[in-house]
DNA sequence: AGGGGTGTACCTACCGATCGTTAGGTGAGA
DNA sequence: TCTCACCTAACGATCGGTAGGTACACCCCT
């Protein structure tokens, strides 16, 4: 059993919190009974609660930061790089649904302020993929008509959909065989394969 | 100048607060100032702050539903029909992107709710795009590797992603030549190019 | 070895402001 | 005279945040 520190599992109940009923919605009290502390010894770890709030995104965005850069180095060609970060995405998200909720509540809180964070945090696996997708162009493995940046966003946003609308599926499915998890695959699987044929030539050189 | 009654003038006012702060993120005090009257007031047309949600919310489903119709009535062929859902979709959360804003946050403060509503309110054209998908798989016009329920419910997150990063456009684009409607208007087609291009055969029957 | 400072991590008690909601009017028009 | 659409006044609860104290570990000095 590891120990960790208050502030980590303040951080950690502020997470969940966020991610189920959003900043607003959560009161430090609530965030102070979750790790068993009275309030005032809450903001003894914390300025605020907007601090709190800043600090839940960092955490977010460096446990993204934190994976990147094997992710990229890992695979190398175009298509391997392609399929390395979608389904680093995949993971990221998969693994703890409350990061897509925390990042798309933010996105409608404070839409300014996640523009630049995004921005500066998408940077460089965008402009590598950026690049890699007009190489591909270039050499006919890729389609002529894809839009790298709209394409990469429209991707990008599947992967944080396909987490985020995890308690919806298996929406449409009528009968009771269909698990949660058999969906969500079927969800992975079609989203993969959207992604590869409406980027990839479909004979390829 | 139409006459609207305080009732709706109090819905439209909720609509966009809630689309930018959230339900929790809005209280009375601040509709009954946007709308000129005093807080007791806004509870004689609204028994309490949740049924003001209820009602901002059917709103807007009822806005959905009222275009539904002439859509599938106007296209007949599953071609057309795709694309007139698509670009109705495109048009209803683009021309107000606080309905985009709404919808997902609704998603996040109630997810079991809405699961039942979404259900409710896509079974029509889910179940008349998805019919249309599966007779032209039959007739080779549709890639056989298609999977209906999914591929339409990806294709409804990207429409409603487009509408809702719009703050986000033109996150990449280095210059500033491309206005942020140009930004919109490139996503739109990507969006539109992503859809056609991993649904249909290259080489129609 | 033992006493005195210092910092950490919590606590109780409380602050004014604001929350959603209710009670009980008032005035205008049908 | 009755209903509709608003009002003033006030309710208890909860909000984020502050003041000030306590218990305890650790370090320095003699």
């Amino acid at each position: 059993m590891i120990e960790q520190s208050m502030k980590e599992k303040i951080l950690v109940a502020a997470t969940a919190a966020f991610a189920q009923r959003g900043f607003e919605g959560t009161s430090l009290q609530q965030l102070a009974d979750a790790v068993g502390i009275k309030k005032p010894s809450l903001l003894y770890h914390f300025r605020n609660k907007e601090e709190v709030r800043a600090e839940v995104l960092a955490r977010l965005l460096s446990q993204w930061n934190a994976r990147l850069p094997e992710i990229l180095i890992a695979a190398t060609t175009g298509k391997a790089r392609f399929e390395a970060i979608l389904n680093a995405g995949l993971d990221f998200f998969g693994e703890d649904r409350t990061r897509a909720q925390v990042l798309v509540r933010e996105l409608l809180d404070r839409p300014e302020e996640m523009r630049v964070v995004i921005a500066e945090y998408s940077k460089v696996w965008v402009t590598a993929l950026s690049a890699a997708i007009d190489e591909g162009k270039a050499h006919g493995r890729i389609r002529q008509d894809v839009e790298p940046k709209a394409f990469i966003t429209h991707t990008a946003s599947l992967v944080v959909a396909v987490a985020f609308l995890e308690p919806m599926s298996g929406l449409f499915e009528p009968d009771e065989s269909t698990t949660t998890s058999d969906a969500e695959a079927i969800w992975r699987d079609e989203l993969r394969r959207i992604a590869r044929v409406s980027l990839f030539n479909a004979r390829p050189q």
